[in-house]
RNA sequence: UGGCCGGUAGUUCAAUUGGUGGAACGCCAGAUUUUGAUUCUGGAGGUCGUGGGUUCGAUCCCCACCCGGCCAACCA
């Protein structure tokens, strides 16, 4: 696999961090003799959320920057959670990235058999051991951190009843939980991951990808280190917690013949997010609560999710390569992906028209069944994105916040007597409004000045603001989702807390019926645009005409009313 | 409670490794603007966790303490 060369793009000065100065240390000290290998793991248990990106992007990026590769390999040890349908989707995920597979994908399932004869390697070295007891037990013993643990009884078997015991347990001779094969360590070692870790427990459980070929299961240390030595892997990244876990694979590295040069485990900080989760359980927990539609949802903080919502792959890039690699635990704040993703977005999404939320104007010295095309740009930035057509007519439609009655200070827009410019058309002036018997506004009149045609007014009189319209016959319906922080706590599981108990009821807001311009109807699915003033809107990967708000506009109208409480 | 990792603007990270601390986002102000957007300019904002020590000089080295994270699954 390799990325593609739009993955380092906008990062001109090379990054420095510990990680990339210890790949030029090995590099000049010709470790490895000269090569860069490092990996992708994930387990197939779930899709792959926003922090997986940025390990994505650190061992793929790392991989490009040296010369190297990098290996995307499942890691499918655990046939309990694990199946084809997360293998695909975490595939696609990837590649959508923007780290295309032309090369193959990997599986830890591949080297079940290796690992099997390493392991009976072990046992003839005397250096693991078939334990009878079962997990409370081995639990118990294992002492404490200020505890010893204590030696169990089956620990100082023959090599020959080893042998024969964990045969019969890859024969499929005993039952779930019956026996394990453990590393023969240390007891009493200050390192709990090395009091004797379990290498392979009996799952009597058909395999996605070996079926019933397989009765053990390799545990994580068991396995992850010797997927790494197998694959010829060089750096070995991952997240800080496993940094307990470093010395164990060493062990095993040292303890067995390796086809390559020993790998390296080194560790950084897991990408985290304020007001999101990144927990596969907490995750599934949506799903299962019905909270989303699937793991694929445009509300889910999962790569396939984010894609649905509209983030481009490039602004999620840019985005893991700005943070880096830290070595200490923290938490970046959501606004600062957004931030990414509406620069990213400013520069490639096209401009149209469309009104969330309709309120009819009729303007009244507009001929009646008159309609004029009206040449709009598509980039007001950028001359490239050419420029459209959009219809206008006597009636239109305005966004409902463009209008108040009773207006506050400072409020620009439309209110009786007031006039404003129409995007692309003329200058309207507010002559009245029409209620229903509840005392909702429910139309506006209006006049328009012939003469403001060009977007100013001859006599040189301005106006204070310019508002977005749609024009009533023309348009097209569609239903627009609104998306706001899916946790209303910062940080939703800090303390131990429930993030379901922080869970935001106003994080999706469905709206029927918004009126867009015609050209709307005609936008590929997946494709996002920027609905002047209201935000950047994708256009629903599966149902046609529905919109997902990717992410907001700067407003500073509704920053100001904030700030007045 | 033992081991390991970490503590630098509001937030998250940098600082070529002993020579009076930078960026991004956020915030504030101004300019431009047919999006209250974009763009541009400027500004506020730090007892480098605390206390000692070494040194001409410490964010950096040493010691102690405080705070946060991880580790006692047959998950990864």
């Amino acid at each position: 696999m390799s990325s593609d060369d739009t993955t380092t793009s906008g990062e001109p000065t090379e990054a420095s961090d510990f990680l990339r100065e210890q790949i030029r240390a090995d590099l000049s000290a010709g470790t490895y003799q000269g090569r860069v290998k490092t990996r992708f793991p994930p387990e197939p248990n779930g899709f792959l959320h926003i922090g997986h990106a940025m390990s994505i992007c650190l061992n793929f990026g790392l991989a490009d920057e040296f010369d190297g590769t990098c290996n995307l390999r499942f890691d499918d040890t655990n046939p309990e959670t694990e199946n084809e349908e997360f293998v695909r989707a975490i595939i696609e995920d990837v590649e959508w990235l923007g780290f295309t597979s032309d090369d193959e994908v990997y599986y830890a399932s591949n080297y079940f058999g290796q690992m099997y004869q390493w392991a009976e390697d072990l046992i003839n070295k005397g250096l693991a051991y078939v334990d009878d007891s079962d997990s409370e037990t081995i639990s118990e013993m294992r002492g404490g951190f200020t505890t010893p643990g204590q030696d169990s009884p089956f620990r100082d078997r023959s090599i020959e009843e080893n042998l024969d015991l964990f045969r019969r347990m890859r024969a499929g001779e005993f039952a779930d939980g019956e026996r394990v094969l453990r590393a023969k360590i240390d007891m009493n070692h200050e390192n709990m991951q090395m009091r004797d870790p379990v290498m392979y427990r009996i799952r009597n459980l058909p395999h996605h990808r070996t079926g019933d070929d397989w009765p053990i299961y390799p545990n994580y240390d068991w396995a992850h280190g010797q997927e790494d030595a197998i694959e010829g892997v060089t750096h070995s990244i991952c997240t800080l917690e496993f940094d307990n876990n470093r010395e164990l694979y060493d062990w095993y590295h040292n303890n067995i013949d390796l086809p390559f040069e020993k790998p390296n485990q080194w560790e950084f900080a897991r990408l985290n997010l304020t007001h999101t989760v990144t927990s596969k359980r907490k995750l599934a927990q949506l799903v299962e609560d019905g909270i989303a539609a699937g793991w694929d949802d445009a509300i889910m903080p999962t790569i396939s999710g984010v894609r649905r919502r509209g983030f481009p792959a490039k602004a999620i890039r840019d985005f893991c390569a700005h943070i880096g690699v830290a070595k200490s635990n923290s938490v970046r704040e959501i606004e600062l992906l957004e931030s990414f993703v509406r620069d990213e977005l400013n520069t490639i999404a096209p401009r149209r028209s469309a009104v969330l939320r309709p309120l009819k104007v009729v303007i009244e010295n507009y001929p009646e069944g008159q309609v004029e095309m009206r040449e709009a740009v598509n980039h007001p930035g950028d001359e490239s994105f050419g420029t459209r057509e959009v219809p206008f007519s006597r009636e239109i439609y305005i966004e409902q916040d463009d209008f108040e009655e009773d207006p506050p200070p400072k409020y620009y827009r439309l209110t009786v007597g007031r006039e404003v410019r129409l995007r692309f058309g003329y200058f309207i002036t507010c002559t009245g409004l029409v209620k229903d018997d509840d005392g909702n506004i429910v139309e506006l009149r209006a006049t328009y000045d012939p003469e403001t045609s060009g977007g100013s007014a001859p006599d040189g009189r301005k106006v204070k603001s310019t508002i977005h319209w749609v024009s009533a016959a023309e348009a097209v319906d569609a239903t627009v989702v609104l998306y706001d922080r899916l946790f209303t706590a910062e940080h939703p599981t800090a303390d131990g807390a429930d993030p379901m108990d922080s869970l935001n009821p106003n994080a999706k807001e469905v709206i029927e019926g918004a009126k867009l311009e015609p050209s709307l109807a005609e936008l590929p699915q997946g494709d996002v645009v920027q609905f002047e003033r209201t935000g950047y809107f994708a256009h629903d990967l599966d149902t046609p005409m529905l919109f997902h708000r990717t992410v907001g506009l700067r407003d500073e109208w509704a920053r100001l009313q904030k700030r007045k409480g």
